[in-house]
DNA sequence: CATGAATGAGTTTTCATTCAT
DNA sequence: AATGAATGAAAACTCATTCAT
């Protein structure tokens, strides 16, 4: 690693340890330049702007969520378990990364074109990755055959349904409590409530 | 109405369009002056702080949302059709309501006391309702016996991916497309993927 | 005149001053704020931007010029004493409000839209003013015909000229020297048009 | 050429074509080490100042076309001749070194001192040369007799004409529309002086 | 020689809030 | 009862310049 990227690396630490307590209006480049231990100009050195530093981190925590759950999901064997495990190594990561939470979720409905741009695109391959698992499903009949309209509705109900539950876990304490029991909740997502 | 409710009104209805529009930090006071037709600190004559207005606008949206679904939970005869009423009525309300989409969702991660304050007492109150339809439910043998200590739990993770699934209608243009569907989606989480 | 107009008034004042002296780009806000006996963000109450009060500042210099200009060419009876009274007047004028001399000259060249505009506006309406006591003056046949194609070139090249001596004057201690004999040297100019 | 002269010129070379551009002030260190191809702190190695740079840059082409324009002038016959090849030359190679109009001319009110002591030994020397040239006409008795008194003010008078002519010039495309007729212009300008 | 790295001191601008009237 | 006027504090961003290597 260059000594350029080792240091944008740090400042990228920095401002993400800033983003997740604070989110992206009420951190300041005054705060993360002295959380860097660096100057407020040098970042501006590094990074062009704020939303650029912003970018940045969300990139980095989105690739990294992105790899980890594909591989979780490739390992399960039933598609139930490709869910379980999709679900569960999100949660898993995004508890540490909770900087994602901001973009995957809310706060930015105001915000700048660059991180809605981001947010479509993570969107996207959660997506393919979703539709991936219920078709599989569909396919090995574990699942109930779904309309192929349907099918993208689904996905992406259950893609927003999960980043629901996601935040929820975050605030509180509840993600200890309830990351355990994690498995119950699955089992009752994917048989139903119903008799 | 005395002349000061009515004008506490007026700042709020204007308020209200704003934050739905663009969230609490894009809103300033001289915006909703504006909007309001009156002067800036005029505003302060009335209301103590901008967070006491985003407060007021919140808390109303709040009540009505609550009263409107309670009306139409208890309404229905099955558990199966309250839920439904209670996610339908909720989402039909809370789209033209967006201004609560903030608070009961993201945005405000690191914000105002007051505000999460609000939340939590909101949050409690839609919880009792919940718990309340699936306790009916398990009661009426309709749904699947559920430990005490987890409906607790499958509650609050219900709610949050309720909030979820809201969030991401109001994004895009989803809502009429899916909207409709709503019933097939709701009886597929009610009944479970597999087959 | 309301408050506010008077308070822009001395906004103006102070930055007029502050302009003149140091050009656009290094009087700051924070100077012309001091000047004008107020906090800096008052000024952004009056006005939108730095921008926007150098516009003011101009246009106001500019009206007045103009206004000025024409009253005494209107006066004068031959062509030749129009020319005279337009540079003299001119030169009297621009004298004391040097501020418009970064404008109407140079500095500007890479500069806010917003100026360049006026300066095209204002340009415009001295060419016209030009242009008619050119035409007068051939039209009575105290100036040489000259083919109306060249008449708008003509008229650019004088003003650009006159522009180069208003410079020239501002500078040093010049103007007063040379001030007084302005006469002679307009005369020895005007000859060239002359019949 | 040294390596280290060779590199001066280069940087000399870039900077130039950004102030004619840009003009000094939004012309940055930046700008200029990019264009060159160095970094930006190679540039202090080279120049103490971006003062000093700007003063280079015009210091070159101040020189070269203070040659030119003397040659030109020499070879002239006539002190109208001499005239018009004084103003004809310096307006084709100003219309090339366009940095030269912001020293020249405007935008240099507020600035270092450095450039005015420039600005004020290449007057100087113009004003030597065009003194010359209508001291040669009124000699040759082509020109009207002029007081001595006079002669330096005329002669400072006709420079800032130029000036201002030049600039104009610039502006716009009005050079080649104009460029071309500048004998007929010159012409009825000369007659003044004429006998 | 050359420069990557760093920054101090400024710059414009924003905005919630106060207060005299 | 209402607000015009004013502002302090902070924000994002700029840039010429320095310095260790």
């Amino acid at each position: 690693m260059t000594k350029d990227e080792a240091i944008r690396t740090e400042v990228l630490k920095a401002a993400r340890a800033l983003f997740q307590r604070f989110g992206l209006f009420k951190t300041t480049m005054e705060d993360i330049a002295k959380a860097a231990g660096k100057g407020k100009s040098t970042l501006y050195y590094y990074y062009a702007s704020k939303d650029e530093i912003f970018d940045a981190v969300i990139s980095e925590d989105m690739e990294e969520v992105m790899t980890v759950v594909n591989l979780a999901v490739e390992k399960a064997n039933s598609a139930e378990e490709k869910l379980k495990a999709f679900t569960s190594h999100r949660i898993k990561l995004l508890t540490q990364k909770a900087a994602l939470y901001s973009i995957v979720f809310g706060e930015i409905s105001e915000n700048p074109n660059l991180i809605k741009k981001l947010k479509k695109s993570y969107e996207a391959r959660e997506l393919e990755g979703l539709k991936a698992i219920l078709s599989y499903g569909i396919e090995t009949k574990e699942f109930k055959k779904i309309e192929d309209g349907d099918l993208d509705d689904l996905a992406y109900v259950m893609l927003c349904a999960f980043r629901g539950i996601e935040m929820g876990l975050f605030e509180d304490n509840r993600i200890k409590k309830i990351g355990d029991r994690l498995e119950i909740i699955l089992d009752l997502l994917a048989n139903g409530f119903k008799n």
